[in-house]
DNA sequence: AGGCAGGTGGCCA
DNA sequence: TGGCCACCTGCC
């Protein structure tokens, strides 16, 4: 008996917005089995959530993870109703933005450890979801505690020796030990030049206890400011930080989808970031990172299913 | 087979 | 400020 019962969260989803809620390249540590049940991983945290038959989303915890419920409320914001933020979003004068919305209702910004958080985005690089994904795996399965080992219960010697990593959980290294971890060991992690960044921040966080936590807890401008400190991290990545990872909505990430976006949609052709990103803020305002999130999901599945 | 993928940093005018 | 390019690696 290794979960506890199911529970409710309160949420009511479609399949397709809780995957793009968990799994819609905010979060890198969720995956789904063929029976539609997520598991995710954060901080020590192991949790299931699924849908039930009403379209109600219920979750279960580890035995080996404590507090978790209080920690996945905080994770979804149970106490945000984002159906009444993304209200106040400007869809009533926005054709496209109210499109957006209609497609994905209930859409949520999950708040993420911000250290674990800005780990995963500083994989991002250049790189597609599923491999931010495997990169992020194996920093965790190569680095990272083990949270629960299920071989405790069946040790490899009585399945003849054979050691099977989709047994463990392991948390993600922390800044601390990916400090102490040589850049050409983090390679083997398929980082690339990622490697590098990764270590010269960790470097910079572990000579700086506590530095981490007052970012997270400054206001957005001031905490944007500290994250472009690290090398690294620019300005897409600490929009990406801050947005996932310390609960800052007015942040607005603009990656190559969101341009193609604001191309194709807003007739923005040719604009660059810097500009798209002052578009963003001032048309969707002080909420523009949930906007943000609307506008990538859409573009996102209209590309999906213009390859289908 | 060559170009591209949730970017960033460094160097040039 | 604005434009280019290297940086790892895997995948189509």
């Amino acid at each position: 008996m290794q979960w506890s019962k199911w529970q409710s969260t309160g949420l009511h989803l479609s399949p397709s917005v809780l995957r793009e809620t968990l799994d819609g390249g905010q979060s890198f540590r969720w995956r789904c089995d063929k029976d539609g049940i997520w598991i995710g991983i954060w901080g020590n945290h192991i949790v299931r959530v699924k849908l039930n038959g009403e379209g109600a989303l219920t979750y279960a915890t580890h035995i080996k993870s404590t507090n978790s419920a209080t920690a996945l409320h905080r994770y979804l914001g149970l106490d945000t109703d984002f159906s009444v933020l993304a209200d106040t979003l400007p869809w009533r004068s926005d054709p496209h933005l109210a499109k957006c919305l209609a497609a994905f209702p209930g859409l949520r910004i999950p708040r993420q450890p911000f250290g674990e958080t800005l780990l995963c985005f500083l994989c991002s690089a250049t790189k597609q979801i599923v491999q931010i994904k495997e990169m992020v795996s194996l920093l965790a399965a190569n680095h990272g505690e083990i949270i629960y080992n299920a071989e405790s219960l069946t040790p490899p010697a009585n399945r003849g020796g054979i050691s099977d990593p989709a047994l463990h959980f392991h948390a993600l290294p922390t800044w601390e030990q990916l400090a102490a971890i040589p850049e050409e060991t983090l390679r083997k992690c398929l980082l690339g030049f990622r490697a590098r960044y990764i270590s010269a921040s960790a470097q910079y966080i572990a000579a700086r206890p506590g530095w981490l936590d007052e970012t997270e807890s400054l206001p957005y401008p001031a905490a944007k400011d500290r994250l472009l400190e690290l090398p690294g991290v620019g300005a897409k990545v600490a929009d990406c930080v801050l947005l996932f990872g310390a609960g800052k909505l007015e942040a607005f990430p603009v990656d190559t989808w969101i341009l193609k976006a604001m191309a194709n949609r807003y007739g923005l052709n040719d604009w660059k970031p810097v500009q798209i990103v002052h578009f963003g803020r001032q048309h969707f305002g002080p909420l523009a990172g949930l906007a943000q999130q609307y506008l990538f999901a859409y573009e996102r599945q209209q590309s999906r299913q213009s390859v289908a």
